[in-house]
DNA sequence: AAATATTTATACCATTTGGTATATTTTATA
DNA sequence: TATAAAATATACCAAATGGTATAAATATTT
C-alpha cells in the first residue's frame, strides 16, 4: 500500500530535482524549495532528514532519469557493436533531453560539487565508473561476437568515449548550442568504426 | 604611481580568486573573503562596488592565468601547426597547472554560473569563442603555409579539438585522474596528425 | 610637521539561511 | 462516526547573509 507522504516524498524529490540540478546544492534555498513544492518547512523536513538528504535523493532521481533514457534507447538493438552507436545517437539529442531535467546531473554535480559537498561529488564518480564499466563490457561483448577488434583496450576507449561525450554536453550548455553534440557524435560514430569494427 | 589601494586591489583579486573559482559565486561568502585576505568588509567594498564586481575581476584574473600559459607554452614554436600541439601538450599537465588557480576557470564558471549569475556566464561564453577562434587561425595559416590540408573547415575543428579538451578537464577533475588528460592529448594528437597533417 | 585626502575597521542594518518545537489539520483505523 | 495516528502548517530560533554609515587609522600633499 501507497502512504500519503510516500506519494508526497516522490512529489518533493521530482520537483525538486530540476532546480537542485540547475543551481546546485547550496544555491538552492529551502525557500526555493518550498515555493517550488507549494509546500511548507514543515512537510518537507517531515519527509526528509535534512536539505543534503533532500538533495541526494533528487540527484539519484535525476541520474535514474537519464540511465533509464539510454537504456531505453539501447534496448531498439541487440548487437554491443550497434548499443555502442546507440549511446553516442542517445547523446545526439541530450540537449533537448536533459534540458527537461535541468541539465546533466552528471556535469552539474560533478563540477559544482567538487570541494563542496563531498557525499554528492562521491555520488556522480560511483555513476561514472559505473557508466564507463558498462560501455566496457559491451566492448568485450562484442570482442566475443567477432564483432570488435581484439586488440583494443576496453576500459581505455570507454573512458575516452566517455570523456568524448561529457566535453560536448558541457560545450552545448555553456555554449546553447547543440552542435557540439552533432560534432561529437559524428566523431565518435567514425572513431568506433575506424578503432573497434572489424572490417 | 601605484597607489596604496591598488596594490590592496591587486592582493584581493588575487586571493580571492582560487576561492571563487573552486566554491562557485554563490556559495563564497563575503566572510569567506575576508578571512582568507586577512582584511575587513570596509577594506573590501572600499575597494569593490558588490560583491558580483570583485567575482568578474577575479574571474578575469583566473583566465588571464590559463591564457598567458597557453602563451608561453606556444612561443616554443612558430609553426603553426606545432603551435597546435603545443595547445594539446599544454593541456597535459593542465591538472597540476589549474589546481593552483582552484581549479579551471571555464568549466567550473561555465557549469555553475549557468542559470545562476549571467554576467559571468556570459564573460566564459565570450572566452570559448575567443579561443576556439584562434585555434581556427592557426590552422588557417597551417593552410597557407601548406602545413595543413585545405579541406578541413577550420572552426568545425577547433570547436571539436576545444570540445575534446574541456571534456578531458572535467573527467580529470571530478575523477581526480589526470590520465584522462594524458589519454585524450594522446588522441588528439593523432587526429592531428590523420586529419590536418600535410604528409 | 600640519592639514587633507584616502583607505580600512567597527558596528550596525534588514533579510535570509537551515532547522525545530508545537499546534493544527488531514488521514487511516476501529 | 469517533478516535488514534500520521502529515502538514505555523511560528519561532540563532546564525549567517550582503551591504552600509561612520569612525578610526593611515598615506599623501602642502
Amino acid at each position: 500500500m501507497i502512504t500519503k507522504s510516500e506519494k508526497t516524498t516522490k512529489y518533493i524529490i521530482e520537483t525538486v530535482a530540476p532546480i537542485f540540478n540547475q543551481k546546485g546544492y547550496s544555491a538552492t534555498s529551502m525557500s526555493d524549495l518550498t515555493t517550488a513544492t507549494g509546500l511548507t518547512k514543515g512537510a518537507i523536513y517531515g519527509n526528509f532528514k535534512n536539505k543534503e538528504e533532500l538533495a541526494i535523493k533528487a540527484f539519484y532521481f535525476s541520474i535514474n532519469q537519464v540511465l533509464k533514457g539510454i537504456s531505453i534507447h539501447q534496448n531498439k538493438n541487440k548487437s554491443p557493436l550497434q548499443k555502442l552507436y546507440l549511446i553516442t545517437d542517445f547523446y545526439k539529442n541530450y540537449y533537448h533531453f536533459s534540458k527537461k531535467i535541468g541539465g546533466c546531473p552528471i556535469l552539474n554535480v560533478g563540477v559544482n560539487e567538487k570541494n563542496q559537498n563531498n557525499k554528492l561529488h562521491h555520488e556522480v564518480m560511483l555513476i561514472i565508473n559505473k557508466t564507463q564499466l558498462n560501455i566496457a563490457k559491451l566492448i568485450d561483448q562484442g570482442k566475443e561476437n567477432g564483432l570488435i577488434n581484439k586488440n583494443i583496450d576496453s576500459i581505455n576507449f570507454s573512458r575516452r568515449l566517455y570523456s568524448h561525450i561529457q566535453g560536448a554536453v558541457f560545450m552545448t550548455y555553456t555554449m546553447n548550442d547543440n552542435n557540439y553534440l552533432y560534432e561529437a557524435t559524428e566523431e565518435m560514430n567514425l572513431i568506433i568504426k575506424n578503432e573497434l569494427e572489424i572490417l
